[in-house]
DNA sequence: GTAGTTGCAAAAAATTTGCACGGAC
DNA sequence: GTCCGTGCAAATTTTTTGCAACTAC
């Protein structure tokens, strides 16, 4: 369990994205015959502000809300979430799960040295090479290992573009 | 523990491959001062003919050939040669990882309902995007989920939008 | 009221570690 | 002979499950 990392471009519009996609996810569970509870709400509005975090990180962080809610309920719902296409698992390399609500398909690039990670649009030639194997995407996994600009740059300070973190 | 997939494209070409590579291998370790046991190689051996196995797969096809192998030693092992940029773990969707000798980066085209495993190519705009934004590649973990093209088309059979729950 | 959800504890699954013995170099 | 690597068992970590109490609908 570390500290949060990722501090989002703006908190306010994360908050109003997130609050809006939270209501349609709950419209859409209770139309697939689901209950709305507080702790299903709970949990959306901690994993829509907060990309990347894993089970028991998102389990502390419920906790502070509301302290008698257990861990299996936060696998319980991820699990659900993820079967309703809402959340997404990644494996950043580590031994466990780290989960995110899904916006767009997009490629995870995860700095081994400082563990900053980058989210960038998967070029399209990927979904097409799919498709041009017959293959019908309906869910991505995308992960790049290696160097950030910052840490790149301190490792050799001379070498290529010297680009500034 | 299920019973194994994915046969390879001509048996003899991918044995003749991983016994090659396989002495780089070794010889590489060497140098490393690691020791070369016979644990090492048959593992390694293993992993190279058999992409897409995890570690309980690995330890069942080794234990078969060395009774007396212990699961730890997998473990280690893959650690070791992940160290050594030899192996490479996915996240096939489990909750546990498969490993397989890293001969180039590719994408993993995962099948959800056959689970067959189709390896293709990544385009080369996937790693020259992240160039584009400073970052340094070294390592991949790849993974479209979806329908490969036999099992979409039992699906649809008529290309209609007849999904089945 | 009923059936889906929850919390808790216990179980299962996946991986790592401690230690004494054995084998590679 | 010296250490590194191994097997085994025990410990950790991550995730799942059984069940009685609870609550959304």
């Amino acid at each position: 369990m570390r500290a949060l990392p990722h501090v989002p471009h703006s908190r306010k519009d994360e908050d109003a994205m997130a609050a809006g996609e939270s209501c349609q996810v709950l419209q859409q569970l209770r139309s697939a015959g689901k209950r709305i509870t507080a702790e299903r709400e709970l949990l959306l509005g901690i994993i829509g502000r907060n990309p990347h975090l894993d089970a028991s990180e998102i389990y502390v962080l419920a906790k502070a809300e509301r302290p008698r809610i257990g861990l299996a309920t936060v696998y319980r719902t991820l699990s659900l979430l993820e079967e309703f296409g809402v959340v997404r698992a990644s494996d950043l390399g580590e031994s466990h799960h780290h989960f995110e609500v899904h916006r767009e398909d997009h490629v995870h690039l995860i700095c081994s040295q400082c563990g900053r990670i980058l989210d960038v649009a998967p070029p399209p030639s990927l979904l097409r090479m799919a498709s041009a194997q017959g293959f019908q995407v309906d869910n991505t996994r995308l992960e790049l290992f290696g160097l950030c600009s910052a840490c790149a740059t301190k490792r050799s300070p001379k070498s290529a573009t010297a680009k500034k973190g």
